[in-house]
DNA sequence: TGCTGTGAAGTGCTTCACAGCG
DNA sequence: CGCTGTGAAGCACTTCACAGCA
């Protein structure tokens, strides 16, 4: 019938492997290398050194034949691929111990991540100052960011409030989502989602323990 | 040469979709839903029928055919599979605002994931007592729990202190863990290192973003 | 010579399609 | 009749292997 632009279509996959190889190329500028060649960086991050080369040709040819890559150069194209190369504003709807402690995470501001507005339900909460702004009502949230460009939204609510978390940002206009609720979220097609679940990485470890121990 | 038992080798993301599976079979109990079939249970987790069915038929035979699978025994066989349906002990390295946000998650408790150690280098905060525990230096991990058996290990400091912080783990015979500093870890073939990096997310996420915009 | 970039081969996960059974 | 359990087919990602170039 009709298909995706599809110049090429990027593995998921790939795209979380390209914030690791960001990761991994700080820390080798961080230490005055210049110069990286696809297998030294490949072990950095746990993959195969085909991988890294497989993962840098969707976005371009970046290395030097014989040579490798210029680190600098590499993560500024890396992050300019992924498109993180700006500030991005950010609105956080639940502001328990986990939201708290992700305002007060300034390494999200360092990266250009800004949470520039907050909100909550629980009527205790709000009108307190946090980080020099106001907890506001998340029933009022597409009211309160009408004027500014929110990115993305957080959801740091219990899990049994984070739909109408979601619904507040999808009605708000607020499409892409950062999900730290142990709960699905129904969204509408345009929406991106990513979830973060600390229990589904304990319950993988759970996993494997339980394996290892009963091959011994 | 040889090769594992491989009686079965069950796919990671298999592991990763039984948690999922279990959070979604919880509300259905929770809304006392006695019997679901694949098809709804796979849409709650924003999967196909035939995966969910698959992958249960990695640990057994849990349903009935024409009719679905029990709710809640399916619950009990999947974390049983897991093997999260008991305790875990587990100490936490590095007392920051993540790691207090984490050892106020009174889920965690909740879900049988309790911590029982917690360390960090900063001399100011060795010492000092939260939630009930003494926190203690890192270096001196190996000692102070010597008596009590650890399951795993959680990662919550700094970026740069992270593989230290691991290698005292692994020193102290703890071999899982969850690292959730932005930095990979090396750690010998036996352990299971699960990484937990809000970064990665938010960097697929404006990547989606940007992606998008693009088109449009 | 050494390392990148890339078609081709390999591998493993997902989906299909249907037999089997309550 | 409906839904599970599962071999077979399909698909996507990973790894190999080497041509191409500095």
């Amino acid at each position: 019938m009709f298909s995706e632009p599809k110049s090429k279509h990027i593995p998921r996959a790939t795209i979380h492997r390209l914030a690791t190889y960001v990761q991994a190329l700080e820390n080798l500028a961080r230490d005055g290398m210049e110069i990286v060649s696809s297998n030294p960086l490949a072990d950095a991050c746990g993959v195969n050194g085909s991988q890294v080369r497989k993962d840098l040709a969707y976005f371009g040819e970046f290395g030097v034949r014989g040579v490798g890559y210029n680190v600098k150069s590499l993560l500024l194209a890396i992050t300019q691929a992924l498109g993180v190369d700006r500030e991005w504003k950010m609105a956080l709807v639940g502001v328990g111990n986990l939201g708290r402690a992700i305002l007060n995470h300034h390494e999200f501001r360092l990266r250009g991540f800004n949470i520039i507005a907050i909100f909550d339900c629980d009527p205790f909460k709000i009108g307190e100052i946090m980080h020099g702004m106001e907890v506001r009502c998340t029933d009022d949230l597409k009211t309160h960011i009408r004027d500014v460009n929110i990115d993305i939204g957080i959801i740091t609510t219990p899990p049994e409030r984070a739909q109408r978390a979601a619904d507040n940002l999808f009605s708000a206009g607020i499409y892409s989502i950062l999900n730290f609720a142990p709960a699905r979220i129904k969204a509408p097609e345009i929406a991106h989602v990513e979830y973060v679940d600390f229990f589904h990485h304990l319950y993988a470890l759970a996993f494997d323990v339980t394996k290892t121990d009963m091959h011994e």
